[in-house]
RNA sequence: GUCCCCAUCGUCUAGAGGCCCAGGACACCGCCCUUUCACGGCGGCAACACGGGUUCGAAUCCCGUUGGGGACGCCA
């Protein structure tokens, strides 16, 4: 058998990191086991679903750099991959789901249903559906139908709708028939609910892993009832915890950036994010922690992926994509940094900088020193020298340039250690802090005569006599 | 309220009865490297929620309590 699996966003705004993450398990279990990673988009609720945020999800699923073979964009062998657009497909099974008295057509209003659920729950009662209409005669229907009365169409939970299933992370979940009542298939506009939409897609498009977040867990009861009622097999199901925030509550936006567009509008690179997102709930079997998307496919099981919530931390977020753009060259980084910074010189700029940035967006206060310069208040002596030194010799171009160019400084101005490198320091970039002379001095240089809004470290040096 | 899930350092986790008076990572604190900052290296602080069982032996198995989360919708 291989394996199929999907991933099924709904399109009501940009990807979560939530869901980004279970698109991630999704894409590493098929991966590992050479399998299909498929893309369905659930739409079926008109009042939400938009097609430019279906847009924007595929673009944050391309961002994260998983690929899929089958989708609304791709089609496939199963196409529609638009929930939307299978109407016929839900409409068929849910005529053998009458016929077999499985389902039954419910003529209450939603006025009225809640209403119901409201004196249930006032009378201390589970705000479950009484079962009104299952009990209406065959004549009471037609004559309801004759009147073109609206309805929806309910599953009627069996006297055996106990379930137990073998989840591949939880383990044996099992629900009794009571905890459910009777559940809508499909809305009086003929549009199928969640619950059943999934159950005739991931059947035809014969999936073999439902791996979701776990909110959906209890879901499930519902869902293997309709396999059942169906005639189906019922596939393999994971459910993967949550992701929380500090205080421990489902991950949302007081929580701050919750989309994948965030994180890449805020500097993080897809391979940190697709690390860090994987290593919420999963560990690599020798403990390894920075690792690309292939590694992770290799070593990927389910088996260890771990049923407690995790909380989302921002600080390990940052420390690992400051990995990822630590071990890049200034070449690669260039193209990435330059939407959030550019410059003629900002390749070198990079390289003088990266260690100490860990988002991209950084890279432009680091650089700071570069574009922007003050005088800072020196020894006017100091000063001097410096001028006089910068005009005698040019300013030096490289490393072993500055190196000789402090051992003039040091025996034109008698002082030595901290007390010539702070002055200079001061001086040059106007900070007390930055990067090595002996670096940042050649890009300074470098940068003047690329840029005209850079001031080369002569003009500084004039700068502070002035 | 009912049902379901979960419970190891502040956080992410390793741990599938003895290898654990619990290991790694982030964060934090020291030291080293560095005539600054960062990077890097070394070290430190810090946890098995609680109570009962089972067992020669429990972080690991069972039960309960507490706590957290999720679901109970003509949302997904």
């Amino acid at each position: 058998m291989t394996v199929r699996v999907r991933f099924a966003p709904s399109p009501t705004g940009h990807l979560h990191v939530g869901g980004a993450r279970t698109a991630i398990f999704n894409w590493l279990f098929a991966k590992h086991h050479g399998g299909t990673f498929l893309i369905r988009v659930e739409d079926t609720d008109q009042a939400r679903s938009t097609r430019e945020s279906e847009e924007l999800v595929l673009d944050d699923l391309r961002w994260l750099g998983l690929d899929w073979s089958e989708g609304p964009d791709l089609g496939g062998p199963h196409a529609p991959y638009r929930q939307s657009e299978r109407i016929d497909v839900y409409s068929a099974a849910a005529q053998q789901l009458v016929a077999s008295g499985a389902a039954y057509r419910c003529f209450c209003t939603e006025e009225l249903l809640e209403a119901k659920r409201k004196q249930a729950e006032a009378e201390g009662r589970p705000p479950h559906y009484d079962g009104t209409c299952h009990r209406l005669s065959a004549q009471e229907v037609s004559a309801r139908l004759n009147m073109w009365m609206p309805f929806a169409l309910r599953f009627h939970v069996p006297d055996d709708g106990d379930v137990t299933i073998e989840d591949m992370i939880r383990g044996e979940v099992t629900w009794r028939k009571e905890s459910l009542g009777d559940f809508i298939l499909v809305r009086s506009d003929g549009l199928p609910t969640y619950n059943y939409s999934v159950v005739v897609d991931d059947h035809d498009m014969e999936i073999t892993h439902v791996i979701r977040a776990e909110e959906h867990l209890t879901n499930t009861h519902r869902q293997v009832l309709i396999y059942r009622a169906l005639g189906w097999d019922v596939p393999k199901f994971a459910h993967v915890s949550l992701i929380l925030g500090q205080d421990r509550s489902k991950l949302s936006k007081r929580h701050g950036a919750t989309s994948v567009s965030q994180y890449a509008e805020q500097g993080y690179l897809p391979d940190a994010m697709v690390n860090y997102l994987a290593l919420l709930g999963w560990s690599t079997p020798d403990g390894r922690e920075v690792f690309d998307r292939q590694y992770a496919a290799e070593q990927f099981s389910l088996e260890r992926v771990n049923s407690a919530p995790a909380v989302f931390d921002p600080q390990k977020l940052d420390w690992l994509n400051g990995q990822y753009i630590h071990a890049m060259s200034a070449a690669e980084l260039r193209p990435l940094a330059a939407p959030f910074f550019d410059a003629p010189w900002l390749e070198e700029g990079i390289d003088v900088v990266k260690t100490s940035v860990h988002r991209l967006t950084e890279f432009r206060e680091q650089l700071r020193f570069v574009t922007d310069y003050a005088p800072p208040a020196i020894d006017r002596g100091f000063a001097e020298a410096l001028v006089n030194e910068l005009r005698a010799n040019g300013t030096p171009a490289d490393a072993d340039g500055v190196k000789a160019m402090n051992e003039r400084m040091k025996n034109a101005t008698g002082l030595k250690g901290k007390a010539l490198f702070m002055p200079l320091r001061l001086a040059l970039t106007g900070l007390d802090h930055g990067p090595e002379l002996v670096r940042a001095i050649p890009l300074l240089q470098h940068a003047s005569e690329l840029d005209a809004n850079v001031l080369s470290p002569l003009r500084r040096a004039e700068a502070c006599i002035a």
